[in-house]
DNA sequence: AAAATACATGAACATATGTTCATGTATTCA
DNA sequence: TGAATACATGAACATATGTTCATGTATTTT
């Protein structure tokens, strides 16, 4: 349960409540009910914090495209080293992004589920949308 | 443009190509070819890398639901300082997600567009549907 | 069973990130 | 004009993050 806690600053004595003051504060009000649940916004922010990251990127998109891959060919894929991309493929994981199955000896990795490709695209299309930094 | 450069590991004398090995070179090259251009991976991850924070998931949601809010009230109404405030603001501005115009001595910001709430809502989809913390 | 293969993992280190504190700038009010 | 208000910004510092290197574990091959 989030507990915002704002110190709703007293008005001292003396002290004229301008009309903009008290608009502002019925403002915030609501703003202050529904904010998400600190946990809530760890939680979503831990989720685009997997996302956050070119390398772990470039791993899911080569997934997408392939289907499913063992560790040490989405390192050849995606360029960079078997450990590095094994450390990568843990938080993807974790993330729920991706899921893993033994073949073998080795490990192969896909992406989750279809809301992981729904998500980029949205990503992107948003991106594409006020295309590169903002005004 | 994007050229991955994998060494494509040249085959010794006398060493055999397995069935196996031939599959997986087969099955990298799509994946190669089509993993994102180095900088649209950047593009994308410094995109989600601004949504990667609880504090500014925080503004964000408060933004959409008052509208727009000065930087103060903003500060306020998910209980941080108005420098940290102005700080995480400024990321989202560059990021394109949210937007502002200065009111008298204030400056109020708003959400940019309607993409952003669609892109929290599939994220929360997506975290709703594998709830919590994948297999 | 020994050697090789394919990953996983932990420590260490360099870099990135978020907050605070101090200061600067623009705008309004007295 | 000077004081006050509302933000913005830069430096500094603590913490987080990603990669590398060394080592460990499971599985296959010889």
């Amino acid at each position: 349960m989030l507990v915002v806690v704002t110190e709703r600053r007293t008005r001292h004595r003396g002290e004229r409540a301008s009309e903009a003051e008290a608009i502002h504060r019925d403002r915030i009000e609501p703003a202050r009910a529904s904010i998400l649940d600190s946990g809530d916004a760890d939680q979503l922010a831990r989720r685009f914090k997997v996302l956050s990251d070119a390398g772990r990127l470039r791993i899911i998109y080569a997934l997408l495209e392939v289907g499913e891959m063992r560790v040490g060919d989405i390192a050849a894929a995606v360029g960079s080293s078997e450990s590095a991309t094994s450390h990568q493929l843990r938080q993807l994981r974790d993330g729920g992004l991706v899921r893993s199955r033994k073949v073998g000896r080795s490990v192969n990795y896909r992406v989750a589920d279809t809301h992981v490709r729904l998500l980029l695209d949205v990503a992107i299309e948003h991106y594409l949308h006020d295309h590169g930094t903002a005004p």
